[in-house]
DNA sequence: GATGAATGAGTTTTCATTCAT
DNA sequence: CATGAATGAAAACTCATTCAT
């Protein structure tokens, strides 16, 4: 009786079993031997489950984002107040937890831009809308609680991007941003501006 | 005695001659061959000048930025309101006039966050210097005329990564940004929160 | 499952098909495209073998002079007189047959003088050491019986160099060396003054 | 009025000004910009005295030979006894003060191995009749003086060759020959046989 | 005579991809 | 299914040499 491969999750245990690897090393800089072999498979079999190498990366990023985003869900129903669910949402840019996360999307995102493929740009785009809804969720809430006012939905796609803004800026310079400390400054300041206060 | 030529400028020369080249093609596409025939000189002039091709990416960014740093600073100075002013900042990312420039800033970044270089940190991290001390600038004048509330200094740098993060955003994924609009509406609830109004 | 193929034969095996080739011409001269075309490979298979093209130099001579060690152990065999002994040993500097493995010898010289690699000292050294230790048991032998005088254990590396430095003065020089006709009247007169005679 | 410059002495001028670059490196990981630099030249100027870097290795081992031949010929004359003076003889391939010109004669053997040109090789043939010259009168003197037996001089072209034989195994092997100690013993050794001894 | 900017032929080297086993 | 040996297209890069000034 033939073994009956699972082939997304062979593909997933290949791209987890290079995390390192990937989260260690440029993907550019990678040989398909390198990751073969780290993987434990033949060059011939890594061609049978992805295309090429930045599909690797690309399986990765995936999967461990799926993982980031239910810890974040978690996070998220543990704390109360919108302004501190803002805060819990950027600490993927700066958080110790999702640092091999962000490694990989930092070459994702180079990826992205060097060589755009469909697949990527559906993903990114489906990203975007997924976190958007997400935070804009968080807002209505806050709004609904009378916690914030409803200005602040117009702020969203902004708020949010500022995130990206920042990790890319990070990366591409040299000390100029403390990311954890220059987010959440700046988080604050946005919510003491729409934060409803009962002394006003 | 031979001639004596002026390397920096003919760098320059160099650079510009490809610009169309670059703008319209990835750098990874590009041969030396290709981009020495487009400059028309040979291969081993362009390394005379280059150290990679990376390098001609980093030169026209430079002097492109400096061409559009110039402009700006003019259209600024035609420009009274802080909010207008702002505005005129990010225009960068969506003017077709800086469309070149915003092709060729892609790649850069891209190539910056696969293969930093010290050149290119330095050169970054420069930038944000300068930018972010310009618009910090225009926030001031703006509080001392008594336009903007003083907390809007401290959304300086959330401000200006805001810019970065929706420009990345929206290479990557499709249709779900509209720079232009995003943008600008973003700065306009940001300056409804900031503006003081006689009316307060 | 895919062929697994032996390393070590098929290097052998490439080395040797190159074999004329090498002999014929410098391997400065060659390149690895023509070295790949006489082999039957491609330029991609030669780097699976070989670093470089003087590990192709490096494999041929080991693997001749292994061969030439074994015809000489043999003619050692059937001779009696140490100095008949001691003039077969030289007969690697002129002899016919030998003639290939000079001519790989030569080169392999020249590249041990311009760019020393490790292995090729660890080569050589061996070599050095291997002959040396022979040559040392024919002259212990001749001394053992009584045919030479115990004096002769002291010429031995001299006598051992003398043989290679009269090689590269004959490539190097012309006509002024006869190398045959050179090294046995050396050879004659050392072994007049080192050999027992009776009538003494 | 035109400065005419004497063509021969710039031609050993510029080799001199190289001499410690070629000492320390291998001429071929040099590079005419290198040469013509540390010289002070143009590029084009070296080729005004040189036809290719082979040359200029020529020139100067050719230079400093010439110098180490005087010294040779005034240590010589201060020595008296035959087995002194082949001695010195040999002291080219182990004194400190030839060290230089050991390492240029290297690159030139292997040079001379590689790729021989005539003048190359009619040179080395000079030198080796004008070596040979040199023992022999030595040897011819010590037979005249009744300090040496006759047969001495059919010893003479394989005594010589033996420095070179040693020298060039030292150089290629590591650490098997001490070519001061194993030169001075094998000569040693060969007058044992060769001298006339009183007693006799 | 001197120079050094310009050149491009020629080589090495890499590595994704294929496919016979 | 899995494999890894074989491949060669493709690109970077070097550097001796030329020659206008």
């Amino acid at each position: 009786m033939a073994i009956i491969v699972d082939k997304a999750q062979k593909k997933r245990d290949i791209a987890l079993a290079c995390k390192d690897l990937l989260v260690h090393s440029s993907i550019n800089a990678l040989t398909i031997s390198e990751i073969a072999k780290t993987a434990g498979i033949g060059k011939g079999t890594f061609y049978e489950y992805f295309k090429d190498k930045d599909e690797l990366v690309f399986e990765l990023v995936n999967l461990l984002m799926q993982e980031h985003n239910s810890k974040k869900e978690q996070k998220l129903a543990s704390v109360e107040r919108t302004r501190e669910k803002i805060k819990v949402f950027y600490e993927f840019f700066y958080s110790e937890e999702a640092a091999d996360l962000r490694a990989l999307y930092k070459e994702f995102v180079a990826i992205s831009l060097l060589a755009p493929k469909q697949e990527m740009i559906a993903f990114q785009t489906e990203c975007f809308r997924f976190y958007y809804q997400w935070v804009e969720k968080i807002i209505d809430e806050g709004i609904a609680k009378g916690e914030v006012l409803p200005v602040s939905k117009e702020l969203i796609k902004g708020m949010y991007t500022m995130g990206e803004g920042m990790f890319i800026a990070s990366l591409a310079t040299e000390g100029v941003i403390d990311l954890k400390h220059d987010i959440n400054r700046y988080v604050d300041e946005i919510f003491e501006l729409v934060e409803k206060k009962e002394s006003r």
